[in-house]
DNA sequence: TATTAATCCTACCAAATAAATAGGATATAA
DNA sequence: TTATATCCTATTTATTTGGTAGGATTAATA
């Protein structure tokens, strides 16, 4: 399951994303209309300050604006962000791996296999649902 | 990530499957050949035996057996068990639905849709893989 | 019938993680 | 100077995870 903060995370993007000609856009706003509480909504967006998916701007009339095109941000970055690791092992990630200390034999472990295929099955999606392509895709549910 | 109860659960069950002549296998046995704590792997094969994955039979030369064949039981079945719900959002589960506090239009959500089609492949997958199949990826992957 | 070796049952506990909350310092536009 | 932002540090609370402890019950066998 993915945590509060990266669903509040993707939210908020989604909604800058949807609003983009009126960057820079305040965490009051976001957290007023996407029903977040403010403060928590505050940490999350300094988290992807931090790692460079916002850019800021401070003082009156300031916020968070996209760092990149609405196409290039990703559910993938985010999740991995804030919730760590994609996969179902811990073995089976580039980015954060780790033995199952468990585990008998890596190499020929079968559970492994599946969480790899999993894995990779899951990262592909995660990286197609950029915020234009989730935007794109409530559009069309609206109809 | 898969919980450590669930990976013992499922190497617990991969190794009774592979040892499917020698039932009833002894808690103590398996905890020692899969590196697991003998209390509390206890715990987990009780909960299995409660969900009708084991059988157990009680006194001296007991211990616990497949309640079905190796192509029955399957990891989708195991993860509902110990981890809960399989998708990435709540919204997205039969077995364990419920609604997004923060949400505001669940119908047109593309976050939703997104997840829902990982979901199904997900699933698809982790049915797929029976104690069966996990076992046959080994005798694959060993040569 | 005593011994051995299993499951079964109840309760407890410690550490980590998730989900916030609090309060003020600093910056900027008008 | 005022209003309204972000920025920074610290604390709190609840839940989940991963485990431990100790003994009761059951069954095979010598």
């Amino acid at each position: 399951m993915l945590s509060k903060k990266t669903k509040y995370a993707i939210n908020a993007l989604v909604y800058i994303a949807k609003n983009i000609d009126e960057q820079p856009i305040s965490v009051r706003r976001i957290s007023e209309e996407q029903n977040i509480s403010l403060k928590f909504l505050e940490s999350i967006l300094t988290e992807l300050k931090n790692a460079r998916v916002l850019n800021s701007k401070k003082g009156k009339y300031g916020g968070y604006s996209l760092n990149g095109t609405p196409e290039e941000i990703h559910m993938a970055k985010i999740v991995r962000l804030f919730d760590g690791a994609i996969a179902l092992l811990p073995c089976v990630t580039y980015q954060y791996y780790e033995r199952c200390e468990e585990c008998i034999d890596e190499e020929t472990c079968g559970i492994r296999q599946v969480a790899m295929e999993i894995r990779n099955e899951t990262v592909k999606r995660l990286k197609a649902a950029t915020l234009a392509d989730i935007i794109k895709r409530e559009k069309k549910l609206k109809k």
